[in-house]
DNA sequence: TCTGGGGTCCTAGGACCC
DNA sequence: TCTGGGGTCCTAGGACCC
């Protein structure tokens, strides 16, 4: 069996742990810029409050005391994540991490007088109790199915426990399928929604009731491997070790729109050191790198949106050598005149670094570069992170909007949590 | 006025090879 | 005159996810 564990409106629960007066009461966390709306509390989501509603919506419901705002605190997010991950990990013989907020768990081959039940059960009361985030699990003979069931656990009128099984039987298969809606599957999204509806398929049940054929044909091999997941049959692997990201890249809507040359430039090149970052740490080169540009898409005039790609014929892990390249591509894509209102970079075909190749007639001196990079690496890491960058990278180009930003009370030491005693 | 960011996997079609 | 076909690799774009 697996077992999909899903943390609770996680952004939320994650600003609760230090703000304990928020139980209870609608709260949401905004997207980077303060743009629009990432996650919400319960009863946030009583209120009528949608997911990616862009701020200015709420923002007066806000004012009025109805509902708290948070920025994103993507470092305090991410340190609890792991504290979760690391008890997760200690609970079953293999762990995947799926998401920030997610994990699926492998159970498969456990004795036949283990009591999933309780072990899980307990779970969900050493996160609460060690961590202070609510988790509920669903467990079933599929990844697909355990996400079903998770959603089961969530709710009150299918669970009173947090833990919600799907037993391997048909039958009792057949039963949750019937009243689900189609909708709510992992791997259904609009597209296929409206192809289904089409087809007079609303529920999980019409859907395995079709033959393996149609649904190849409609809906390709993901749409048939989610068929097969929903009747029971194992088609999405498990994936233990995560091997490293195949792909690493980092964008960001501006706060207004940028015409002039060189902050856009310094706001690639932050990109770009945010990826490197990213890419050394796990040890990997850049193959590929694409540079895009786009206008703001809310706007119905001039639509501009540029990309560039540049293949390196030795695969990359230095900001010496990236940057220079990105500004390159910038430049041959920039307009004068042209408000840009989102900008990004994508490293891919990503390859590991102690199997790069020597290359003839290479003119870059490798062994000098690593050395330059190792310094800048251990010079960051010593004396915090932005202690020596690259000259384009500049500083405070375009600060990011976090109005409502909470602290970080577990990264940060200035931002610890202090007792009045 | 204000509209997120970071990923994965699959497919179709072109280039190229023998 | 007659003008193959199969395999592989690469890339752009679509669909989906949290």
């Amino acid at each position: 069996m697996f077992a999909l564990v899903d943390c609770d409106n996680f952004f939320v629960s994650c600003e609760r742990i230090f703000r304990p007066d928020l139980q209870n009461k609608p709260v949401v966390v905004l997207s980077g810029n303060d743009g629009c709306i990432i996650a919400r509390s319960n009863e946030a989501k009583a209120l009528g409050i949608a997911m990616a509603v862009p701020y200015f919506k709420v923002k007066s419901m806000s004012e009025r005391g109805k509902v708290t705002l948070f920025s994103s605190n993507i470092m305090l997010y991410g340190d609890i994540s792991r504290r979760v991950m690391s008890i997760l990990q200690d609970a079953a013989p293999a762990m995947e991490v799926y998401s920030i907020d997610e994990a699926f768990l492998d159970f498969r081959g456990m004795p036949a007088d283990f009591d999933l039940e309780a072990h899980l059960k307990s779970l969900v009361e050493t996160v609460q109790r060690g961590i202070g985030i609510p988790i509920s699990i669903g467990v079933a003979p599929t990844k697909t199915l355990a996400k079903l069931a998770a959603n089961r656990a969530k709710k009150s009128t299918f669970s009173s426990s947090k833990v919600y099984i799907i037993n391997s039987n048909r039958d009792s298969i057949r039963e949750i399928l019937k009243p689900t809606p189609i909708a709510d599957v992992w791997g259904i999204g609009r597209k296929s929604q409206v192809l289904l509806r089409k087809n007079n398929i609303e529920t999980c049940y019409d859907f395995v009731n079709r033959s393996a054929g149609w649904v190849k044909q409609a809906m390709g091999i993901t749409g048939e491997r989610t068929w097969r997941e929903l009747r029971g049959e194992k088609a999405i692997d498990f994936v233990g070790e995560s091997d490293g990201r195949q792909q690493i890249s980092n964008s960001r809507t501006f706060s207004s729109e940028i015409y002039d040359f060189d902050i856009l430039a310094s706001s690639i090149a932050n990109f770009i050191t945010s990826c490197v970052t990213k890419l050394r740490a796990q040890n990997s080169t850049v193959g590929l790198l694409t540079v895009f540009i786009q206008t703001n898409r809310f706007k119905s005039n001039v639509e501009y949106n540029e990309s560039r790609v540049h293949r390196f014929n030795v695969e990359s892990d230095a900001i010496t050598e990236i940057i220079p390249i990105a500004t390159k591509l910038l430049k041959s894509m920039y307009r004068v005149g042209i408000g840009y209102k989102k900008g990004g970079v994508v490293f891919s075909s990503l390859a590991d670094k102690s199997a790069r190749q020597a290359v003839l007639f290479d003119t870059i001196d490798r062994d000098k570069q690593d050395t330059l990079m190792n310094v800048l690496d251990n010079l960051n890491s010593k004396f915090g992170n932005h202690t020596i960058i690259s000259a384009r990278k500049g500083f405070d180009a375009l600060p990011i909007k976090r109005e409502n930003l909470s602290r970080c009370y577990t990264t940060s030491w200035s931002d610890i949590i202090e007792v009045k005693c």
